[in-house]
RNA sequence: GGCGACGUGGCCAAGUGGCAAGGCAAGGGUCUGCAAAAUCCUGAUCACCGGUUCAAAUCCGGUCGUCGCCUCCA
């Protein structure tokens, strides 16, 4: 069995073999750190890190790094993002993005998504950004115009192979008004020349300067993965420009493929449009925080494969919120059962039916990263895992360490949809004590017929966010909402 | 206009040649003091038209519709 991944550079799946034995090198274009985190930015992300952690999960040593753009390109024409939010603000911009950087990760965190191994500023990658535009003017495929430097792109065949397009396809200047100092309007800057009124500026061979648009991708990404690398990954809104002259300029500077998989995640709309400011319909991630624990929103990103765009509706989420609470009850209710289960020997019925789910698990996600599928695999375990819990006989530990060990490598470690277990916190030990407390005085009343105080218990502690549920063989409480 | 993605039951969604996974919602049953949870049962000629094939949601052509991108937001 093995893993086979989609190729946006040849458009099908092909086996994944990394350059070097055991080891897989991915790079994805991160954020850039003017305003907040929204849901478009956590659709991307979780899906790149459910990749990352399936790889890990078969074994690879992964090396993830993803950028930190707090390199404005800061000529003000009305829309620069740094520059607003440093007004806006009343900044530095290096306080901006030092800002903005924290809240990113901080939002990821919340997620549950891992952090890059290395998260590169391309603050601090001047130098070597200088050196890609050095290079590429030596080898004849970039020119330098009155303080900046132009990518040639009628100098380099392999423009557009990945994105599809075609140099003639494209209408020059169909959003921007094309500058005249360069050579062909499809031409991109590797340099470009600061003004005064630029705040963050470097020197360079060419004068006083920032880097341009892709540079950094590709200085970053060769620098801590070498060249080639395995993975590319990021969103499919970016394929062109940004991913296509990022893959020339390192190819033609280097003479050697870039990356050899490109695995692009389609976008998030919301409502069925696409997330702008001026349609007023962003979502920030601790918006949706605010709303639906994180879990939830990670099983409702997953429940569409990563290439497909998602459409993002409040009836939607809470679909996938509860379709969450099924899996995370059995698991939790596995692990309420652990600690009195009485000792045995492995059910090995259910041991083989585990073998075969996890099989059936690791197919899915080898083909492409299917989670959606993977999470269906899932479903079926734990309908399974629900008639043994709810049997007459009880599981035996073994048994259920067994289920334990499975919901924790697929739903836990892969997907990151298993809640976390909060018995560490002092508060949590208390609250666990108080509830168990409450159970206990709900059963006596119980047993003596004393319907309306064990209900009043029960509804009390539902409205705080606690359900009762009562099991023949006890009652066990579930943390809500 | 160009490039690309997509259109599967009320909703979400997997499935790229061989009787259409899964989740949510709905109805019915079991269990239960009640409730909740769980479990069982019930539902689709896969946007439309034409073609290829013994066989198509799946391949080819066309139509309609939705979304994304088209050079400095990375």
């Amino acid at each position: 069995m093995t893993l086979e991944v989609f190729n946006v550079l040849s458009r099908k799946k092909e086996l994944f073999k990394p350059v070097a034995e055991g080891r897989a090198h991915m790079y994805v274009c991160g954020p850039t750190v003017y305003d907040q985190s929204h849901i478009g930015h956590a659709k991307l992300y979780l899906s790149m890190d459910v990749i990352v952690r399936y790889l890990r999960y078969l074994g690879y040593q992964v090396r993830y790094v993803q950028n930190i753009t707090d390199v404005g390109h800061l000529l003000d024409t009305g829309e620069d993002r740094i520059m607003r939010g440093v007004r806006r603000e009343r900044l530095e911009p290096m306080e901006l993005t030092e800002r903005y950087t924290r809240l990113y990760f901080e939002d990821m965190d919340a997620l549950g998504v891992l952090r890059p191994d290395i998260s590169p500023r391309a603050s601090g990658h001047i130098p070597e950004q200088i050196e890609l535009a050095q290079q590429l003017i030596e080898r004849g495929h970039a020119y330098h115009v009155n303080g900046s430097v132009y990518f040639d792109v009628p100098s380099w065949p392999g423009y557009g192979r990945l994105s599809g397009r075609r140099l003639e396809e494209s209408e020059a200047g169909a959003r921007v008004s094309v500058l005249d100092e360069k050579r062909h309007p499809a031409d991109f800057a590797l340099w470009k020349r600061a003004d005064a009124e630029h705040i963050l500026q470097w020197s360079s061979p060419w004068g006083r300067g920032y880097p341009g648009w892709h540079a950094e991708c590709t200085a970053m990404a060769t620098k801590y993965l070498g060249q080639p690398f395995d993975i590319h990954g990021g969103g499919l809104e970016n394929m062109f420009p940004h991913n296509e002259c990022e893959m020339a300029q390192a190819e033609a500077s280097a003479g050697v493929p870039f990356a050899n998989y490109w695995l692009l995640a389609g976008s998030l709309t919301i409502d069925g449009v696409k997330m702008s400011k001026s349609l007023g319909n962003s979502v920030t991630i601790k918006d949706a925080l605010a709303r639906w624990r994180p879990e939830v929103i990670r099983t409702f990103i997953l429940s569409s494969h990563y290439r497909s765009p998602v459409d993002f509706t409040e009836e939607a989420v809470n679909a996938a919120g509860r379709g969450w609470e099924r899996l995370n009850g059995a698991a939790n209710l596995v692990r309420q059962q652990l600690r009195s289960a009485g000792d045995g020997a492995v059910d090995p019925e259910f041991s083989r039916f585990l073998d075969g789910q996890r099989a059936a698990f690791e197919e899915k996600m080898n083909d492409d990263f299917n989670a959606p599928a993977a999470m269906g695999v899932l479903h079926d375990l734990t309908r399974q895992v629900n008639t043994l819990l709810n049997a007459e006989q009880p599981a035996n530990r073994p048994t259920l360490e067994l289920i334990d060990r499975f919901y924790r490598d697929t739903a836990g470690a892969v997907l990151g949809i298993l809640a976390e277990e909060r018995a560490r916190a002092t508060n949590a030990v208390r609250e666990a004590g108080l509830i168990q407390l409450l159970i206990e005085l709900r059963q006596q009343a119980r047993q003596e017929k004393r319907w309306a105080e064990a209900d009043q218990i029960r509804q009390t502690l539902r409205e705080l966010g606690v359900a009762l549920e009562d099991r023949p063989d006890g009652t066990v409480s579930r943390i809500i909402g």
